[in-house]
DNA sequence: CTGTAATTTCAGAAAATACTGAAAATTCAG
DNA sequence: CTGAATTTTCAGTATTTTCTGAAATTACAG
């Protein structure tokens, strides 16, 4: 990895925060780097950069996009697809949050709004259901 | 694993879910086994009714109470260490925001403040520096 | 104190996840 | 169409993370 200082550290760390969120090191680095970069990149240049293999770069680019964390645009003249981050701080947090909320309140509020539908069959069931009631309203809200 | 199906389903659900979160199946499977249960458990009992080693459980329950999930207490005349997790869902919710704030926010927060002091070097990092400006703005709001 | 019950630590095994290179598929200029 | 450029897929390998059993430590009743 050849990159000028700064930025080195924006990507490394972005790298090691990333298995914080749901994402792996190398897709925290790409972000990061296209998130600096003053103009979008292909996933060559991201690559060579990061020194990582193609077949990973275009992997994490896909989960970035399904992320709609990059967006993939074309140079005129140019074949390869590039990437870019969007700038806009607050879009990237709405983004995030929707995201996110996709991701780990969704299925929990189905699986609770399912399990709130059944008969409790046994004493430490009613409890428990109580119990998911209450965190069922909470979500909800 | 011998659970009444309602809590089965629960703990399932959590233990799934948790690697979404930063924690692990295991610990998400036994938060969510003290969550729904009526009385709190000691570690012997977690570890029988999910079916983890002991030193599993006892690793676990560190872990959440780190996250200050799980509450430690003691039963008259029971040398063994009992717990429980808290039943007030917003209380939940803050510890975990703060939490999470502490783990997610705030070592990047301090990452950008420093990179922010640095004179930038080359003029890619001039670039870099303005948009982890933009980014710090953001958080520190 | 002593001995037993309870908990924690930790090195290594097992499982899960990430990464790579080679091959397949796709895209598009000519 | 053809074929070269580019991207994607995927099976196998490497790395990381999780989990366990055995041993060490701690807690406490008598």
């Amino acid at each position: 990895m050849n990159l000028p200082p700064l930025t080195q550290r924006f990507v490394l760390h972005f790298g090691e925060m990333g298995s914080r969120w749901g994402i792996n090191r190398t897709v925290g680095q790409i972000y990061a780097l296209l998130y600096v970069s003053a103009k979008p990149l292909n996933a060559d240049e991201v690559g060579e950069a990061l020194n990582f293999s193609r077949s990973n770069v275009s992997m994490g680019l896909k989960e970035l996009q399904s992320w709609s964390l990059v967006r993939l645009i074309h140079q005129p003249n140019d074949r390869r697809e590039y990437f870019q981050a969007p700038d806009d701080v607050w879009a990237i947090f709405r983004t995030l949050a929707t995201e996110r909320r996709k991701r780990e309140i969704d299925p929990t509020l189905s699986m609770l709004r399912d399990a709130l539908m059944e008969q409790p069959s046994v004493a430490e069931d009613i409890h428990a259901q109580a119990r998911m009631k209450q965190m069922h309203a909470f979500i909800e809200m």
